[in-house]
DNA sequence: ACCTGAACACCGTTCAAGT
DNA sequence: ACCTGAACACCGTTCAAGT
């Protein structure tokens, strides 16, 4: 009993060898895999390739053989994320296939806080976001929507095409009531009109006070604006060589 | 004329207490100055506390007498992007006051590209931004919303209030036509609908082929498509407790 | 009391040395 | 040829030593 520690380091060494005498080999997927496991439960921030590695009980370098870089890895989890949308459901008519599409992108997101930041952050769309976005536009034309009108109805929607809510601010969710009492006096001086909104929500459900506001549905509201505009301009068959200014796109 | 590199030193710095014998001193102004100079002209990615430090001939850590830390510094520059815009023209109704003061938000923003990466990463706005909003929801109320209506308006439009695009991906804007052939071509495989709309707006404008898309338009496209919205949920005296369901926003 | 250099605890990635 | 440890060039920030 009386190893010294190289002895010891010899010793833990040869059990992991006959414990685990050959580990599941790393491959991309598992790779993504644990990146995603990771992010999800302790946040974007805590994904660097050196804590991935350790995770994965694997030499930092060793990841570099699966991706090149660390932009890839961030690429590779996003399309794990857009891989879990469900595809579009087929024989409905447009608004209410792009509506539950949507809806499904955004209960993927919801499961992977971190992927709406992460897919902000990138220039470039993937392949796999490119293909989503085509099938969307498939959605749209389908439902007799013109190339021309189609064309500004995705740069509209924007983010929330993959459930984005991108929102200013974060609602201050899940705030003691106490303090969020104690910020409302203090900030009614100041921002009458803000502390008016944000009273009025945490009123509006009687059930908890002051839980904020139900993101679900603001985001539905959002996205029915926006889906209700679409079905006018189509029905008046817009073009945006029939609008001088941008000034009344629903001018006839 | 034999000196050695100490003494070239030396030499150096008295030149220097000479021709600048008293710097201006380091003011939070001057700090925040020099921050949104260097992410203009350098990119957001470049503007560290040690960059920042030697841009203003000053130690890393003089800084810190004047930020608490980079999120604070951060913080700073947004406020004086945010300052840049226009107050709100008085006079004017509701609907052409805010697509006016949007408009300017836009214009400060695309003066400063890197602000809506910072706004979009920061959890709490900061008091200017907070003012800015408290504003904007002064104008939606002064025009006939009501205190819910207005909630859900300004959750919707979001960070289009302060001029973002939030567009899913930065089109390929100044692409080399022959490149951006080559890419249709590889692509049409896949997308096709994609390459309909990419190549349908290069045609669009028969100016310049292939110049991409006018952003300006597709930013005003949005925005008056959200106020027309807006508008006609006010005509009806829309209210979120008349709406079961959040499936059409404009039912009667 | 103020200022500041060195140091700490991290990054992503390169590179050369060891097998 | 493959694997991997050390090293490089950065970060933001702490801290103690010097003035």
């Amino acid at each position: 009993m009386d190893f010294s520690g190289l002895q010891e380091e010899m010793v833990v060494q040869l059990a992991q060898q006959i414990k685990a005498p050959r580990r599941p080999p790393l491959t991309r997927d598992r790779l993504l895999g644990a990146a995603v496991a990771l992010a999800d439960r302790a946040g974007i921030e805590a994904v660097s390739m050196r804590k991935l590695a350790d995770e994965l009980g694997v030499v930092p370098m060793a990841l570099y053989k699966h991706v090149a870089n660390k932009e890839q890895l961030l690429a590779g989890m996003l399309d794990v994320v857009v891989g879990e949308i469900d595809p579009p459901a087929h024989g409905a008519e447009w608004k209410s296939a792009v509506r539950q599409r949507i809806l499904s992108a955004r209960r993927a997101l919801l499961r992977h806080p971190w992927a709406s930041g992460v897919m902000e952050s990138r220039k470039n769309p993937t392949p796999v976001v490119l293909a989503y976005m085509d099938s969307m536009i498939g959605l749209f034309r389908a439902g007799g929507f013109t190339v021309n009108l189609t064309h500004h109805v995705m740069h509209t929607i924007g983010s929330r095409l993959l459930g984005f809510t991108q929102e200013l601010f974060n609602d201050s969710q899940s705030v003691d009531p106490q303090v969020q009492a104690i910020m409302i006096r203090e900030l009614g001086g100041k921002f009458p009109y803000v502390v008016e909104i944000a009273t009025a929500a945490s009123h509006e459900d009687e059930s908890v006070v002051g839980q904020g506001c139900d993101d679900q549905f603001e985001f539905e509201f959002a996205l029915d604006l926006l889906l209700d505009g679409f079905e006018r301009l189509r029905e008046q068959t817009w073009t945006s060589t029939n609008s001088q200014s941008g000034s009344d796109v629903t001018r006839r």
